[in-house]
RNA sequence: GCGGAUAUGGUGAAGUGGUUAUCACCUGAGGUUUCCAACCUCAUGUCGUGGGUUCGAUUCCCGCUAUCCGCACCA
């Protein structure tokens, strides 16, 4: 890989803007930080990327993509706890009236302060008093929590409900999950996949594209019965992965032997790893510079209970690009506590469970009138009682002492057949930053040479992601080359899937150096012979090396 | 958000309290050229933004915005 170094950077990042791939966005007004564009190159190099997402996970056989509003309803997230933990929790001091934030105020005092929640921040302010970084005095205000979502309402005036952009595309899938288990004719293991923007009002967006305000996600739930042992095929990742293990350090070692060892503590987040990790070559990561690390129990994020992240080595070190987390039955026991909904899968027993009901519960026709208003607590006391139990009973319910005579109840004794349960499915989630991937690959492919004693400049992009497939060059512009060159550029341009560019400006070295520094992988020169025997050279772009085609066996 | 640095054509740089701001590359047009940034002619295009000081500000001062480097946070 080649040595990263400021100055490479900046002759990437100008590249990139020069060449129309990634721009700060709204630049004329200013620009905006944490926003940029992909331009008229990156437009289509992101789509590609993308889309080779999509269709990587959708080979799993299993998976189907979905579609959610990036506008969502408080309650959604305040369900999911992003309202709650996507917050800065900030103090004012009573006496300058600068705030500070409350979890720095006391990083002396407690080892892990940014986990502690907003109650045990301000019992440990109220008991430590610290002293106030800017005026010195101790006199604290309430803590308050700054979100980083966006708000937003949803409607006009007073009718309008507060919402938020989301922060994450995976909530939609757990809010369509009856739709999704429906779709998949009610049988677990499946996943939904999302990709799409998300939205996080960072305090201060850095590195370029590391850090953004408005950013591509790539998501998938992957929807699992806890209960059912995962059967994975690890043989096709035969080599060792660096792995960062919580309590283990850095090793290496094959994914299978991870999850055998317990390092991976769920064979499924190790596939998903395995996984991972084919995807991020394939659209042109370089394998040296990856690894993945595993969240030390005291970072993991509110949901999950285990969790990898992938981390790409760039000019900025190594960045998370990727988290793969074992979110167990979190997001959807959140979503059914706070709407009521079931949001569960039915496991079918092998056996049906014969379980021999004996016990009481009351008559109504009695007991209602004797009690009235307390009737329904009395069944529900009553329906507890043990079969033993030996009536008149007495009882206290809610201060009221009551008497409950033989008459009132029935005695209840039957078998009853059960043949399944309903269960909350486990979620394995991958989640991908889109951009930061855009952005690694772009890092890893960059390679700067030298050629006949020049600097020369490349994007050595795979074929599947490059945003520009062929340029067709006429040698000279004349003679009918550019009327052949024309044909030909936009016959290809028709052929699905492939993008072809005409360029007849300048040398033709000038027009290869211009394609390369993109990473157009092929050039089609058209010359005096194509005018004769209707054939053209085909360049490569990574050896330089031409061969004499047909046009009609283009391989495009 | 805090501390430090920076902001001049598309890119990279030079320069100045005073007429029309300089250079290279890039880009466009024409010419030339039988495959890797060649050459000739011509052309397009810049002082981030708002205020202040001044007869006059791209230059000095202040605010804002943006970028880069530390701290912090995340995909």
């Amino acid at each position: 890989m080649e040595e990263f170094s400021t100055e490479r950077l900046s002759r990437l990042t100008g590249m990139l803007k020069r060449r129309g791939i990634i721009l700060p966005a709204f630049e004329i007004h200013g620009g905006a930080a944490g926003l940029y564009d992909f331009g008229p190159v990156g437009g289509r190099l992101r789509n590609r990327v993308n889309q080779t997402w999509i269709d990587h996970w959708q080979s799993l056989g299993n998976i189907v993509e979905i579609s959610c509003p990036t506008i969502t309803p408080y309650s959604v997230l305040e369900a999911s706890g992003h309202v709650g933990e996507f917050s800065d929790f900030l103090i004012e001091c009573t006496e300058c009236g600068e705030a500070s934030r409350a979890d720095h105020l006391v990083e002396d005092i407690h080892p892990n302060a940014d986990a502690l929640t907003k109650d045990e921040l301000a019992k440990l302010i109220q008991e430590n008093n610290p002293v106030c970084p800017s005026c010195g005095a101790s006199i604290w205000g309430q803590i308050e929590a700054q979100n980083l979502m966006f708000n937003t309402k949803i409607g006009a005036g007073a009718s309008g409900r507060q919402g938020f952009l989301r922060p994450e595309t995976a909530q939609g899938m757990f809010t369509s999950f009856t739709s999704i288990y429906r779709h998949f004719r009610e049988r677990l293991p499946f996943g939904a996949i999302q990709t799409g923007k998300g939205y996080r009002n960072e305090i201060s967006p850095r590195q370029g594209m590391i850090r953004l305000r408005e950013f591509n996600m790539a998501e998938l739930e992957y929807f699992i019965d806890p209960e059912v042992e995962p059967v994975h095929d690890f043989s096709p990742w035969s080599s060792e992965v660096t792995l960062i293990a919580d309590g283990h350090g850095e090793v290496s070692m094959t994914l299978g032997q991870a999850v055998d060892e317990g390092v991976i503590r769920h064979p499924t987040v190790g596939y998903f790893m395995g996984w991972t990790m084919d995807f991020l070559i394939s659209v042109g990561i370089n394998p040296s510079g990856l690894r993945f690390r595993q969240h030390e129990s005291t970072e993991m994020a509110h949901y999950a209970q285990d969790c990898w992240d992938a981390e790409i080595l760039g000019s900025y070190g190594w960045i998370e690009c990727v988290g793969i987390a074992h979110r167990g039955c979190y997001d959807l026991t959140a979503h059914e506590n706070a709407t009521g909904q079931r949001l569960r899968a039915w496991r079918t027993f092998d056996e049906p469970k014969v379980i021999e009901i004996d016990g009481w519960t009351i008559d109504g026709a009695k007991a209602g009138p004797a009690f009235r208003a307390l009737a329904g607590k009395v069944k529900e006391y009553v329906e507890n009682l043990p079969a033993e139990t030996k009536f008149p009973h007495s009882h206290n319910i809610e201060g009221t002492d009551l008497e409950i005579l033989p008459e009132h109840v029935k005695r209840v004794q039957r078998t009853e057949n059960v043949n399944g349960e309903w269960f909350v499915p486990h979620v394995v989630e991958p989640a991908f930053g889109i951009d930061r991937i855009i952005w690694h690959l772009l890092d890893h492919s960059y390679t700067e040479i030298e050629k006949s004693g020049e600097d020369y400049a490349l994007l050595a992009l795979p074929e599947v992601i490059a945003p520009v497939d062929v340029t067709v060059l006429p040698l000279f512009e004349k003679d009918g080359m550019d009327l052949l060159a024309q044909e030909i550029h936009k016959d290809l341009c028709k052929r699905k899937n492939t993008f072809s560019v005409y360029d007849a400006s300048g040398s033709i070295g000038r027009r290869y150096a211009r394609a390369d520094e993109i990473g157009v992988p092929w050039c089609i020169t058209v010359d005096h012979e194509s005018l004769e025997n209707n054939t053209v050279t085909l360049r490569a772009r990574d050896s330089g090396e031409q061969t004499r085609v047909s046009i009609d066996d283009l391989p495009f």
